[in-house]
DNA sequence: TTTTAAAATGAGCGATCGCTTATTTATTTT
DNA sequence: AAAATAAATAAGCGATCGCTCATTTTAAAA
């Protein structure tokens, strides 16, 4: 019998990022895809139930590994300084490096296939910060009550900073580049607001 | 010869804010909206070229009320603890408010059609926000570099927040309501990390 | 009351949508 | 070499898309 052709699935999956990272979900068609991707649309169908089950798949493939690269090289016993730092450097090495994947999640994250999403995020980013943060009261370094505001005063900057990054542009007008000394500054203040 | 009925105009702006709001951008079509607001077809393209020019007027209509609002009752002159704080009461309120506008603001920022109304709102930031943070500076109350890095930790935390408030879903995976208890605790945060 | 002109509409156009089916192609097993 | 089987495809289905047109409705102007 004939075997499946891995070319031909991940020409689909690369393609189906590129087109909804560029033109957005309300663009995103079948008979698009195919072509761009170079096979029928009747092949687009073996490997995917319908059209949702192609988005998903794909949104949750690329949610795994973008929260696997957010924790690379970090370990909830680091200082509250250095683990916060990884985590960050992580981030926006992710926006640079994989740019489509970025957009694309971007573009995903409004939309219904997002929710699933955003649920896998929160719950890995609880697994991993509880026993961080927890560690970083317990001995001292830090201070604060509620979970969400944690994250909007730890994360929220760095990620509005590499959506500036990613869209070229910001507050000024003027083009925008996230730079390590940027990332640096910022990082000063929000360790500042949170250190005790 | 006969008038407009500006209930009908009205009906399809609201019914589109909704249906956006509701179900995003990819699932919005105008058989639908007329169906929904009670006109036919046709009668949509009395008040508006295509689909593009009625999803833009509606954007830059409520971009421009939504802009008015967050700056009701702010004056440049003002302390800067004093004139922040107003803008994220101000914002908060917005969102409780005018949930439909809100969440079709938020579909609407990663497509096209959000590209003005980003434009739109990035330069009446950057105006209103440079008096205020220029004399804020004066005075000696805070300091910063870039003003990228100055929104990223003056405002995300909050938008963040507001995010999570609409989605009544957050971190922890628990329902989340952003109380004036929790927007003081991470105002106070921030103010931490821009004062001097 | 009649005329006039724009508002409003129902029906439906061509194009594209997501998806299927009948058939062919490729590759392993016998 | 023949049989077997799944991958892959071209063609096109019904449904819906954005949008238009011929016609009717409405209300001000004459």
């Amino acid at each position: 019998m004939r075997y499946r052709d891995e070319n031909k699935v991940q020409s689909i999956k690369q393609k189906a990022i590129e087109m909804i990272a560029g033109e957005g979900l309300e663009n995103f068609g079948i008979n698009r895809l195919a072509k761009s991707a170079g096979v029928s649309p009747a092949t687009i169908y073996i490997y995917y139930k319908d059209k949702e089950d192609l988005i998903n798949s794909i949104v949750q493939e690329e949610t795994e590994k973008w929260v696997a690269a957010l924790f690379r090289n970090f370990d909830p016993e680091m200082s509250f300084e250095e683990g916060l730092w990884v985590q960050w450097k992580n981030r926006a090495d992710s926006a640079i490096k994989h740019r489509d994947v970025n957009l694309f999640m971007e573009k995903i994250r409004n939309t219904s296939y997002g929710k699933d999403q955003q649920i896998k995020i929160s719950q890995c980013m609880a697994n991993f910060m509880g026993d961080f943060v927890k560690n970083a009261v317990k001995r001292g370094e830090i201070t604060f009550n509620t979970l969400e505001v944690y994250w909007a005063v730890a994360f929220a900057p760095l990620y509005t900073l590499v959506k500036f990054h990613q869209e070229g542009r910001s507050i000024s007008g003027r083009s925008f580049k996230l730079t390590e000394e940027i990332m640096r500054e910022t990082f000063n203040h929000v360790i500042k607001a949170l250190k005790k």
